[in-house]
DNA sequence: CTGAAAGCGCTTACAG
DNA sequence: CTGAAAGCGCTTACAG
């Protein structure tokens, strides 16, 4: 089967002879009879004008359907309500769900939200310089290499704030960002798995943010920190990628060898492959290998065996980046309060005490 | 473990003293000793104008760092190259991907793309004036009934384009659309069920677009054609939401019912709580009963077992909904030729012949 | 090939 | 309380 789209063409369309354009100030001051300053002034709620005066005003406005040109405000302003948000992907869950709760955020405030992909054949500064030619702030999803670096090159007078991976090394006064404490969450999944017994854990790795040779980012951190609390070496991490092909890969190699009981992922998705992996070498999980994801994907608790990870409020992250940015727009606003950004080990049927 | 979040504040903007503001057109003229149309000319590629001024024009430009206020070119163009996508999710696969279709499309053409939210709290006139303000063009995601609703109230002098769950019935000459041939496609993956020599297929339902009480749209249309073609008599279908939360529940009726064997799920996700709700009922897939979902979204290969599914060119319809909203911005423009959004049906192992 | 004028649709002082 | 002027940063005819 493979059915071909359809397209309709119903209704194109094309300024009929009688629509007349959009009605402006002056035409609204016309039919009230006052000047277009007076309707300035009652579009934008000035105290000074006469009851009558904008009852007239408002009349005219509702008859002609005005309504205030957006661009002609902005430009006489000298300020844009709108926020883009620049990120290398927006179907991966954590992704997905921090630009939700960007738009929760900016719609709630009345901005306008944009989004802008960043790939690698483009030009990240010119991707960088088109958006804030918009005139509004940016935001920058840096999960990942492509993020972290448009971050960086952001120029300083652009307002701009970011959600990070993990907070800036050193005292680096960088960009305003806020982050979830990856490194302490994956401490814990970790200690987690150790606890229920396994002698290690192995590591089925996300592609790290930053170039530092020093760790795989904070994620790799915390599983590393949790071992060496442990008194345990740690097993050469593995994987190549964010999805789940590349954690089918890692998991054939882990499958493959008898002494890994447990497996920490760097997110629900490499763990689906890892346990598609698994399955395919007849190994079982829980009963012969533990698995734990990150992020908690909404289907992480649906697959079989359902999915132990750490759940990320992403969607927090997106509200308080946007907040940050807001501090920066408006000077005088008060930076927000940190919006709590909590991380949770939900314990699910993969991980347990090996039984085999 | 719930550790709290961290939010850093280095490097707040606030413009220092010495920093002036961006230059404009009549910067560079005095720096370029030239009037200020001509570095218009200059920027905007005129032909005519000296070589040896273009280049003192194109140095004063690099040298005051000049990028052209996308405001004030809007303004005075009467155009702004932007499209507003109006969508009532963001995270479900197909919108999600039909999103990252439009994306692509707009970026490829040098649009700006917003995204705004559709919520039953907000009032629907108000979002689609205020997306419209923007002054681009608008393109509404109408798989659901919010969507679908959206599209139906968008003033007839705003431009705008639409990707929808099926064709409008009738010849009703509305918005410029595309579509997949959704309701074949469930025809062709119930027929699948049927020859794989199942008695009949069940059906589990993903909320309709629209109020009519003749189908609970195009896939329950296929569905029930498939069913009436083998001359099958159509059992009652199931589901009240998009999520596999939604998909357990309907799961769980069906899987106490031992005459039902073969499952057809309007998405995915739904097909991944059915999928749990008869692993509970100890009833296996496919032996006892085979399962199919709509959607192909990125985890239904991974999941055990791997899920049946029907393939959408989701982001082929972002494309060429794109394109049409475009042909209408550009009345000169032709239609595009219609994208060919293609539907396929990805045999795993989630269906086949009833062993049991 | 290049400059002076008017206008896009609004806002912000400044008068009265 | 309300109107006339100037300006936001560009483009588009119109002159020369």
């Amino acid at each position: 089967m493979s059915v071909t789209g359809h397209t309709s063409f119903g209704g194109r369309v094309h300024r009929a002879p009688g629509q007349r354009k959009a009605a402006s100030i002056r035409d609204v001051a016309r039919a009230a009879d006052v000047s277009y300053q007076t309707v300035s002034r009652v579009i934008n709620s000035h105290p000074s004008v006469r009851d009558e005066t904008r009852r007239r005003v408002q009349e005219a406005i509702d008859a002609l359907g005005f309504r205030r040109n957006a661009t002609a405000f902005a430009l006489a302003r000298g300020v844009t309500r709108s926020v883009t948000v620049l990120t290398s992907d927006t179907l991966l869950h954590g992704y997905a769900a921090t630009l939700q709760g960007l738009e929760e955020a900016s719609r709630a405030a009345g901005f306008t939200l944009g989004v802008r992909l960043l790939t690698p054949e483009d030009d990240l500064d010119q991707t960088i310089a088109a958006a804030a030619d918009t005139g509004g702030g940016l935001v920058v999803i840096g999960y990942d290499r492509l993020g972290a670096a448009a971050l960086d090159r952001v120029p300083a007078q652009v307002p701009c704030a970011a959600v990070v991976e993990a907070p800036p090394p050193g005292r680096t006064p960088g960009r305003p960002a806020v982050w979830a404490d990856d490194r302490a969450a994956a401490r814990a999944a970790t200690a987690h798995l150790l606890a229920l017994g396994h002698p290690t854990v192995h590591y089925v790795a996300i592609p790290a943010s930053t170039g530092t040779r020093r760790s795989a980012g904070p994620r790799a951190e915390g599983w590393r920190l949790a071992l060496r609390a442990a008194g345990v070496a740690a097993p050469a991490p593995s994987g190549r990628g964010w999805d789940a092909q590349a954690g089918y890969e890692a998991g054939r190699g882990l499958a493959r060898n008898r002494e890994v009981t447990a497996i920490l992922c760097g997110n629900d998705d490499l763990a689906l492959g890892v346990l598609r992996a698994l399955h395919h070498a007849g190994r079982r999980v829980p009963q012969d290998v533990s698995v734990i994801g990150f992020d908690d994907a909404p289907h992480s608790a649906f697959v079989t065996p359902s999915l132990t990870t750490v759940r990320m409020d992403f969607q927090g992250l997106g509200r308080a980046a946007f907040g940050l940015l807001r501090a920066q727009l408006d000077s005088d606003r008060q930076p927000p309060a940190p919006d709590p950004v909590a991380t949770t080990l939900v314990l699910r049927e993969s991980s347990g005490t090996r039984t085999s």
